[in-house]
RNA sequence: GGGUCUGUAGCUCAGUUGGUUAGAGCACACGCUUGAUAAGCGUGGGGUCACAGGUUCGAAUCCUGUCAGACCCA
């Protein structure tokens, strides 16, 4: 080493260096779990609670949306329960009282799907338990994966739907429609999964490009004025219906024709109606064109005729409805009352009567009057029927016609209408009140309230019976020797009490003749088998959670879920809620998107693991960690689509190590300071502490204006910028020779290092409910006692938040070093000079130019901010500044390297230090 | 087909009530820094603000239409 290095080392102690054991590198992965531990045996959530509501902070109820207790947590899930848990931090951190009560929706198709997948031909009370079973298992990953990803919450008491107060709960709720009057039992077309065997909802259904056989078919006028004389020609997708059919609908105000249509490649001759606006269609695909004079006839003058069936004895009633359009067919549509909704409801008006000849697994009854198909499956019926059509001569075209089509969301299989009988909910008794609590909720993003309320206005009474067995059962009875289903509140609320103590499961497990003795009903009476529609589980949360817990209340502050949930549970509390106390259960609903893949395209399991794209959660905890996740949702516009994959979620790593990295640099720097003695009055604080604490005073008024708006995103951006542009770029930079090389105990150090003091403060709480890890390790080294969850958030300090006055100065000084680095580049460029700190600048400034007494009045602090040698002014006649830079010629301070003026070996203030030093020292 | 939403740099996003030359970060290139160092700082290239009209002295911003994508409904 030479001498000068020595002597260069021998100042280096003299220095007040940053110094933390906070580490840089921050290995979440291995350290998250061990803080989560630490929290777990302080028991932090219920002491955050606690205090919360020992300081009297207003209660702020977020009330969780069940997730489903099937599979892991894939980024889906984890966002929606990360949001919630940025909500619930933030609101904590504002002040108020937030006890959050997680839950899990357990009954339902998907896992008793599974189960009877496994193994079949089970005993319903063994699939009830292996039900319950697998659905505990998964509650358990998926509760193990939202602890780790640190969500606060309430996870050794969590609300499970299969829990035997829930279910009882479900049945009290059950027993109220009853009392109201909505519950009735109808046979009417369902959407019907034949491979699951069940009805399904209208959530429970998703939609699929799948290929039928499109036929026209000719019914020929066997009664009217044009009896004998033409046919009526349908339109269908679904040819397995045509045994169901009972009418033909025709539009009462459409124009139809009637006459000769001739084949030219068979010269076929059939005399035919056709729909006016779809005759060039007809002919185009079925070959038919008119050979001879056309007639017209209203739709309406039609109405009232007989067509015959084309190969069953019986005829089809030709009526009018408004539903039939100009669309696709013919104008006139084949009407099957068992086997869609628009064909029942005609039917209904219309007395056509009602027939839906398949059973539970899709195959065709003897009722379809077709012995030779009897128990062929509807869609394999397709053909032999398209056969006997053609056979009859009643086969005037075909084609395949592809088209979006439903299909059940477990069984994958595609959805068939199907009428049985099953248990409704008179949804016309509730719409009005419905529609008007709607709007008496606030929904965010405000596009929301039309979603819902579309939805409701148009939605058909409820079907709330399933048949299958992994549910809360429909407490009706039938009388011996059968009948009408005993419908009534009291019976229910029987059940329901017997629940409350033995679970559901006595249902299934104990049989007629008890349940007889116990409800004193009389000996025969036999109970139901179908068991009630989850979307009732889920949507009675708020009474069998939030009227029952007495830390919640209804109605919930905030409902926060995937937008899907508007036609799903959203609306389904809605509807309960609205027949079980007349109110939305709801004050505010927040929906947030999908999580999609990276060019916004859907993003489903099955997919990305054939692409080898992992979705877990679990994956990117234990890769990245749980607060890079964290900081991805925060970042993250939870409105729209939310973009998703790997790279993607690397880029926030970038931001997380500047946020570690400017409170690792703050602790370093504050490694000496003490709040309690060291800290400066206002007064002694320089331009730039007075510029950050400005521009803090901003950045806490917005991010507490963010958060009480859940614009995480925002709070995020706020954050970032303020890092890396004001502290890490400007004042951390600028600061470092008086933090370095000042006197310890100096005033310019203290003031500075007061001001980071606070910045070190305010940012670790508003860091805190994302980076929940982090944040918390940079609070425990900045030597505070107790959590950061524990703290509110900071207030904006009013001496700070109303003034400009030192943000206008810097931005003066801004400007001119801004000038000044350009001309410095070029300097250094062209081989000058190497580093900026040895440049002598002449500074070229117009004489009102407003950055002009800044350099003059405090020439010290100006070269300080500059990170100059020296500057001269000068006035020129330009508005912008104008620079020129040349090496200077004074020599570099071996202990602070600024390049000045030496008194003797140092410069005057590093002198001074160190005489400062020696007689402390002597 | 109807409804809602989205479209700013290669990527992720800011852009306040319409108002100078549209801003950050990442990535890239080139420098500085060994006293934030598996860090930090600077400079630079890169945008017809999806497209086309319109309102206005002035439009990324307001209006209309087109295109593309997403979701819901049919």
């Amino acid at each position: 080493m030479s001498d000068d290095a020595t002597e260069n080392a021998g100042y280096k102690a003299t220095l007040n260096l940053p110094l933390t054991e906070f580490p840089m590198r921050a290995d979440l992965v291995r350290r998250e779990p061990a803080r989560l531990e630490k929290w777990e045996s302080e028991d932090l959530y219920r002491r955050i609670v606690e205090r919360r509501r020992a300081a009297g902070g207003e209660t702020f109820i977020l009330h969780d949306g069940p997730p489903f207790a099937n599979g892991d947590v894939h980024m889906g899930t984890a966002l929606n329960k990360v949001l919630k848990d940025l909500v619930i931090k933030s609101r904590t951190m504002a002040g108020f009282h937030c006890p959050y009560v997680p839950g899990w929706d357990c009954h339902g198709l998907p896992i008793e799907f599974k189960v009877v997948k496994e193994s079949r031909g089970l005993e319903p009370a063994e699939i009830r338990r292996r039900s319950e079973d697998y659905a505990r298992k998964y509650l358990d990953i998926q509760r193990q994966s939202f602890r780790r990803l640190g969500v606060f919450g309430d996870w050794e008491n969590p609300y499970l739907t299969l829990a035997p107060e829930y279910e009882a709960d479900i049945i009290r709720v059950f027993a109220a429609f009853v009392e109201k009057g909505l519950v009735y039992q109808s046979e009417k077309p369902v959407l019907w999964s034949y491979g699951a065997e069940t009805a399904l909802a209208e959530a429970e259904v998703e939609y699929e490009d799948r290929s039928d056989p499109a036929i026209y078919v000719k019914f020929p006028v066997v009664t009217g004025d044009l009896a004998g004389k033409t046919a009526l020609v349908i339109w269908t997708t679904t040819p397995w219906t045509l045994p169901a059919n009972l009418g033909i609908a025709l539009h009462p105000q459409f124009d139809y024709v009637w006459g000769e249509f001739t084949r030219a490649e068979d010269g076929r001759v059939e005399n035919l109606v056709i729909g006016k606006e779809l005759l060039e269609a007809f002919t185009e695909k079925t070959g038919f064109a008119p050979s001879g004079s056309l007639s017209a006839v209203k739709g309406a003058d039609l109405a009232g005729a007989e067509a015959g069936h084309p190969f069953l004895d019986r005829t089809s009633k030709v009526i009018v409805a408004d539903f039939v359009t100009a669309e696709t067919g013919t104008g006139a549509v084949h009407i099957a009352p068992g086997h869609g909704a628009d064909d029942y409801r005609a039917g209904m008006e219309n007395r056509l009567g009602l027939l839906s000849p398949v059973d539970n697994a899709g195959n065709l009854t003897e009722e379809a009057g077709l012995p030779d198909l009897v128990g062929t499956h509807v869609f394999d019926a397709n053909g032999p029927i398209i056969r006997l059509l053609a056979e009859k001569g009643a086969l005037l075209g075909r084609e395949n016609y592809r088209h979006s089509y439903p299909h059940c969301w477990r069984s994958k299989t595609p959805v068939i209408f199907r009428s049985v009988p099953q248990f409704f909910i008179r949804i016309d008794e509730l719409r009005q009140t419905a529609l008007a609590e709607i709007d008496r909720v606030e929904w965010l993003p405000h596009w929301g309230r039309n979603r819902i309320y579309g939805t409701v206005e148009s939605r058909p009474d409820w079907c709330i019976s399933r048949q299958r067995t992994w549910g809360v059962p429909l407490p009706v009875f039938y009388p011996a020797g059968g009948g009408d289903a005993l419908i009534d509140a009291g019976l229910a609320r029987r059940v329901a009490d017997l629940t409350e103590t033995g679970g559901t499961n006595l249902w299934f497990e104990k049989d007629d003749a008890w349940w007889a003795e116990q409800l004193g009903l009389p000996a025969g009476t036999t109970r139901g088998h179908d068991t009630l529609d989850v979307w009732i589980d889920s949507g009675s949360s708020h009474v069998a959670v939030l009227d029952r817990h007495p830390e919640l209340h209804t109605p919930a502050d905030l409902y926060l879920e995937a937008t899907d949930q508007h036609r799903g549970w959203f609306q389904s509390s809605l509807m309960v809620s609205v027949a079980y106390r007349g109110a939305a259960p709801y004050k505010a609903v927040l929906t947030h998107g999908f999580v999609v893949d990276q060019d916004k395209k859907k993003l489903s399991k099955s997919e990305a693991e054939k692409a080898g794209k992992p979705i877990d959660a679990a994956h990117f905890y234990n890769k990245y960690g749980a607060d890079i996740l964290r900081l991805w949702v925060g970042s993250v516009d939870w409105q729209n689509e939310v973009p998703f994959g790997e790279d993607l979620f690397k880029q926030t790593a970038e931001p997380y190590r500047r946020f570690r990295n400017v409170l690792r640099i703050l602790l370093a720097n504050l490694h000496d300071f003490d709040p309690g003695t060291d800290a400066v009055a206002e007064a002694d604080f320089t331009l730039l502490d007075r510029w950050i604490l400005e521009r803090l005073a901003r950045v806490v008024t917005e991010c507490r204006a963010a958060y009480a708006d859940y614009e995480f995103r925002k709070v995020f951006n706020v954050l970032n910028q303020f890092c890396a542009v004001d502290l890490s770029a400007l004042y951390i930079d600028a600061t470092k020779d008086r933090m370095y090389c000042d006197a310890a105990a100096s005033p310019r150090r203290r003031a500075t290092q007061t001001a980071m003091h606070r910045v070190f403060d305010a940012l670790a709480r508003l860091l805190a409910p994302i980076l929940v890890y982090t944040a918390d390790e940079a609070w425990e080294y900045a030597g505070n006692e107790g959590s950061v969850h524990l703290e509110t958030f900071p207030e904006a300090d009013p001496a700070f938040a109303a003034s400009t006055a030192a943000t206008e100065k810097v931005a003066q000084l801004q400007r001119i070093r801004d000038a000044a680095q350009v001309a410095i580049d070029e300097a250094i460029k062209a081989g000058a000079f190497r580093k900026r700190e040895r440049a002598a600048v002449v500074l070229e400034l117009a004489a009102d130019d407003p950055g002009r007494p800044l350099l003059t009045d405090a020439r010290d602090d100006a070269l300080e901010f500059l990170m100059l040698s020296d500057f001269r002014l000068v006035t020129g006649a330009q508005a912008e500044p104008k620079v020129t830079a040349a090496e200077t010629t004074d020599p570099e301070c071996p202990r602070c390297r600024r390049s000045l003026a030496l008194a003797g070996e140092l410069c005057p203030r590093c002198a001074e230090v160190i005489a400062g030093l020696e007689a402390t020292a002597s």
